[in-house]
DNA sequence: GCCAACGTTGGC
DNA sequence: GCCAACGTTGGC
């Protein structure tokens, strides 16, 4: 089995959260349109684990974990002119933009931006660089161990 | 290929 | 609503 990667997925909740991947179960992780970001998803393996992040919520911060269930395939909201990540550029011959397949694994104690960026431990991790935008990012190992150990019960 | 203008993200 | 930090677009 290849070895296993960590990777931390951002979502607005307002859109899809969290709570939204509980109660549909088995999703498609839809609508990314930056290269960059679709290139990780790219690099996604089935088992490999993934922190649900909410961004422009109130507090922003970690909900959940999940897993990666089906590795990238065309995402078909590029296609459809009634979405908003319709991309009239994108053809079915030559698609542009990929999406994976997820399933919720866990609910976390909810762990704000706030305390992420006090953490010591958490120094370096992708999310918490300035200006950081995009939607995918490759976590370390250590930092994922660490933030699983932030939302065990105390 | 350069780069200015514009659009988007996302914390605050 | 503001604004920093990007990414994309398009003229040249």
């Amino acid at each position: 089995m290849a070895k296993q990667q960590f990777w931390l997925l951002k979502s607005e909740p307002d859109v899809f959260g969290f709570a939204d991947l509980v109660r549909l179960g088995e999703s498609p992780w839809d609508g990314v349109r930056n290269y960059q970001a679709r290139n990780y998803m790219r690099d996604m393996k089935i088992g490999d684990n993934i922190i649900i992040y909410h961004s422009n919520a109130t507090p922003p911060g970690i909900a959940g974990l999940a897993r990666v269930t089906k590795t990238t395939h065309p995402d078909l909201t590029q296609f459809d002119p009634t979405s908003d990540y319709y991309d009239p550029k994108s053809t079915v011959e030559n698609p542009r933009w990929d999406q994976i397949l997820l399933e919720p694994v866990k609910a976390l104690p909810f762990i704000s931006l706030e305390t992420l960026k006090q953490d010591a431990a958490l120094e370096g991790m992708l999310i918490l660089r300035k200006g950081n935008r995009l939607s995918v990012t490759p976590v370390e190992k250590k930092h994922y161990q660490h933030i699983l150990k932030l939302g065990e019960p105390k």
